[in-house]
DNA sequence: AATACGCTTTGATCTGCATCAATGGCCGCT
DNA sequence: AGCGGCCATTGATGCAGATCAAAGCGTATT
């Protein structure tokens, strides 16, 4: 089923000025075919063949890039287009009639945004970038009218979207049963896992959040974040600088993950 | 792995005794077509028409039924089945490796289970009958089959993948960001719009869940929920005894459910 | 280079809710 | 009818983490 590649390109030509901020994942892709792409299975990692990736190369909008802090939708726009990252990263959040703010996800590359906004034709979420960000855009109606020709393409989507609500679940175990420092190191070893899936190094990144908006993703406050990261690090678990993280004893650090004996 | 039963031995059927608990949904069906369904509108709320709804009513299997307490699939269960609630209520769960449970959600009529296995092919949390509930098993393969003939029936089931994740969401800005109170009374609110949507009463209705339960799904202790539940009897906003509850003052509820101006 | 703003860190204090504890009521079972 | 277990309620206590406050820094702006 799903099969990685080995072979990445992480050697992207920057042509010019690409690097202007430090970069975690961003990639500046040139517009080449999906199958060419260095993330498109990861994307969809579907087992499309010949004429039926050709079919799909052809609903795809390519690199469009949005910089930190640009919206890619807010919630009640017309619900136009799925969104693959490419490279770069992208939060997403949900908020209240009063203006509380929840993040919803941070995404990376090759992964999707908008499926929940197939439900009721609007996005229900708003997605800004948190950083130099490069997508496709994939129309959503012609993509839909393909995914009905292409029975592997609707398939799928829908184990796609039927992942995310495996995810959902998971962060609801996590903001309503554990503690603070328990979340904060699944987080971390959420983001490991995912570089790792993406063969970067599942030790050392850069977070392309801030303090601020993984408490509010946790459900804790900025101070408790910091204050917890202090702790890990004079616990040898981890070295963070800034936005740089090493984890340095990820063993301890799943124990930690899993520390109460409670309820 | 093991194939389930697909004729389940009926009889654990009330038969006789069919109201043993205090009933809320629970509606006992006779195995009729689809179409003539009382909840189907809601299972699959489909423009299928004539020959398509024969063929979804081929894949469908009836009237299994459940009493409360009984597991209709666990974590790591082959997935071989959707599962439409027809009457009666479910309660879905995940758990952590130490064994903490988070409840994900209750389920009632006219809802569909299983739909986060799709990715993987096997359940990835649990379901449990809240009380005596009936409900169709959709094989899952021919489901799949069926719906790349059907193009609605494809569109149907993203649509109702996408709006589980727009629920989620919800769900976890309810968990990250609000207070006891809130989290209750939002509880409240929503449960009345479910019930309102099915033509219940929404203001007034059994829970089939205990406070033990209420009080995981939301995060937060059994005796916190006794004791918000009394206040907001005291209050004047409910009246609650046991298992039955009654919405006195709708305006208010929803004001307690948006009350606190923070971040 | 100087200024300013946003992010991060650390300390002090406060509080909502968990936890512990105990009692009573309802329900199903024998 | 009577027993036993589960569920619900209410009170007392403690703590994790929120909130308030303030200072240090890194980066973007002029």
């Amino acid at each position: 089923m799903t099969r990685l590649r080995t072979q990445e390109s992480m050697k992207d030509v920057p042509g010019s000025k690409v690097t202007p901020l430090p970069v975690s994942l961003h990639q500046a892709c040139e517009p080449v075919a999906c199958r060419q792409c260095g993330v498109y299975r990861l994307c969809l990692p579907l087992g499309l063949h010949g004429g039926d990736m050709t079919l799909l190369e052809s609903v795809v909008k390519r690199k469009e890039t949005y910089k930190r802090g640009q919206l890619l939708f807010s919630p009640g726009d017309r619900f136009d287009f799925i969104y693959a990252i490419r490279g770069g990263s992208v939060k997403t959040s949900v908020c209240t009639p009063d203006g509380r703010v929840q993040i919803t996800g941070f995404h990376i590359a090759g992964e999707l945004l908008g499926l929940s906004a197939l439900a009721s034709g609007k996005y229900s979420s708003e997605a800004r970038a948190l950083e130099t960000t490069s997508v496709c855009r994939v129309e959503a109606e012609q993509l839909d009218q393909l995914a009905q020709k292409i029975p592997s393409l609707q398939y799928q989507m829908m184990k796609i979207m039927s992942g995310q609500i495996r995810r959902d679940e998971e962060l609801m175990l996590l903001l309503g049963r554990r503690s603070a420092e328990e979340r904060l190191a699944e987080y971390l070893l959420g983001l490991s896992r995912r570089f790792a899936a993406r063969k970067f190094s599942p030790t050392q990144f850069n977070l392309s959040m801030s303090r601020g908006d993984i408490g509010n993703y946790l459900g804790i406050a900025e101070e408790t974040v910091c204050r917890i990261l202090t702790r890990f690090q004079n616990a040898g678990l981890i070295a963070i600088e800034r936005r740089h993280v090493s984890l340095i004893d990820l063993a301890q650090l799943e124990a930690v993950g899993r520390m109460k004996p409670a309820a």
